[in-house]
DNA sequence: TTGGGG
């Protein structure tokens, strides 16, 4: 009897808990991977997490933690933590090998990962009792860690270039940013240094006066101080919660941060990218220096270092065989809107490969109001989009002159991409999702108010042509 | 008891 007290205190490699199908066990491990709660169909909720150790590196043993509630689940806050189980029943669940813990008899204890030196855990359940034995435990899987490579399997993890509609997209990226965009509307940034595809926008030109297609997908905009802080090259993808998991994700997404999602949705919104983490996302074990990190920095730095005038230019945008315009200061390098906008001076002056995704008026015939043009156009590259205006002069020299309707009709639908077709009346109206090509253009912010030359900067495009 | 579905 004294005996089996003993074992049921003795914590077991997870190498032997695998073989030990329905008995009741001890275990301490590394979480290499983690999900969000969710409801059950019964009575509880449910987090999926999964452990390794020095006996078992790979694929990790599966513990499926039931409790009553969220409160009671265990608030990981960082892949590469440590947690105890005591009590918990090796399962066989869908053919592979599981722990299960039981609200009524298990307890788990979280603790720091490598980088921790107390042994006070951070969050324990109620029935946890700690006892001195558990510190050598968490000394050596501390140690083990320091040099501990997750192998990723036959996993693909897809670039931001790479991104496509769906769900189960596997990333790797930097967390760049995260706020409360709105109340209660949790939004983290991420970003992996390359540019994500474009997408085709659905939106019609015709609502663009009372729903003018989004620049950003956060309700409000940045203050400047904060763009200032994001990347100037490469898409930052705004990441989004599934309702109500924001409580378990937020803490283990810190700004700086690699991280790994595995199953991250993807969605379009007027013609941007969001991610969404569900239920069903995975966060799982990085370190700064895993092989998937240092391949997307190599990517980023030899981007930075190309030297070339186009050097800046988005990756879906080259080599820019659709040249439908032609701008003057051909030697001046290209920069990112990103760059515009961070810009230290708010008069200045830039050259950029944009595309155009919306016009204000859309009606080629409203171009020119009393005499002059005047037109908002919406542009987009892989790192922002901003309103630029057509105004005056330079409308002139983008259109050449003042061509028949007929004509910038024409223009209009090659530089936004859309198609036209006409109505039972003879109207005019648009036809399907528009793509607008890339083109170059040289844009210059001014201020309208001297009194607020920041809260009223704007551009306009200037010193370009539309050659088509 | 509960447990991703295709």
């Amino acid at each position: 009897m004294r005996s089996r007290v003993r074992d049921d205190y003795k914590f077991m490699e997870i190498r032997d808990a695998i073989v030990s199908i329905n008995q009741k066990v001890s275990l301490i491990g590394v979480i290499a991977e983690f999900d969000f709660p969710k409801q059950t169909r019964g009575t509880d909720c449910l987090c999926t997490l999964k452990i390794v150790d020095e006996s078992h590196p790979k694929p990790g043993l599966e513990v499926r933690v039931f409790e009553e509630n969220v409160e009671k689940l265990p608030h990981i806050l960082s892949t590469g933590d440590i947690i105890q189980f005591n009590h918990v029943v090796m399962n066989i669940f869908r053919g592979e090998v599981c722990a299960v813990y039981n609200k009524k008899f298990s307890s788990f204890a979280l603790y720091d990962g490598k980088d921790g030196e107390a042994f006070l855990p951070y969050q324990v359940s109620p029935k946890f009792r700690p006892r001195d034995l558990d510190k050598a435990f968490i000394t050596g899987l501390r140690k083990w860690l320091v040099s501990f490579q997750i192998d990723e399997g036959s996993d693909n993890f897809s670039l931001m270039r790479e991104i496509k509609e769906g769900e189960g997209i596997n990333m790797v990226c930097k967390i760049v940013h995260v706020c409360e965009a709105a109340k209660d509307k949790w939004m983290a940034f991420v970003w992996d240094g390359t540019d994500a595809r474009p997408a085709s926008i659905f939106t019609r030109l015709k609502d663009e006066g009372d729903h003018p297609l989004p620049l950003h997908l956060e309700p409000l905009p940045f203050p400047r101080d904060v763009f200032c802080t994001f990347p100037l090259l490469g898409t930052v993808l705004r990441v989004n919660f599934y309702q109500g998991i924001e409580k378990s994700c937020l803490h283990s997404l810190n700004s700086g941060k690699w991280v790994k999602f595995i199953n991250l949705a993807i969605e379009v919104d007027g013609g941007l990218w969001r991610g969404v983490l569900t239920p069903f996302t995975k966060l799982r074990y990085t370190t700064n220096e895993d092989n998937l990190v240092l391949e997307r920095q190599r990517i980023y730095d030899l981007r930075l270092s190309a030297k070339s005038l186009l050097a800046r230019i988005p990756f879906f945008s080259f080599p820019l065989t659709s040249q439908i315009t032609e701008v003057d200061h051909k030697d001046v390098p290209c920069l990112t809107l990103m760059d515009v906008l961070t810009y230290s001076k708010v008069t200045a002056k830039f050259k950029c490969v944009v595309r155009v995704v919306a016009a204000f008026p859309w009606q080629a015939e409203n171009f020119i109001y009393r005499g002059t043009y005047r037109i908002r156009l919406t542009l987009e590259d892989p790192t922002a989009r901003i309103h630029a205006y057509l105004y005056a002069e330079d409308g002139e020299k983008f259109f050449g002159g003042y061509p028949s309707v007929d004509v910038l009709k024409r223009r209009r639908n090659v530089l936004l991409g859309m198609a036209t077709a006409s109505d039972d009346y003879g109207k005019e109206v648009e036809d399907g999702a528009r793509n607008p090509p890339w083109m170059q253009c040289c844009l210059k912010s001014y201020y309208l108010s001297k009194s607020d030359p920041w809260g009223t900067r704007n551009y306009r495009i200037f010193d370009t042509m539309l050659v088509v």
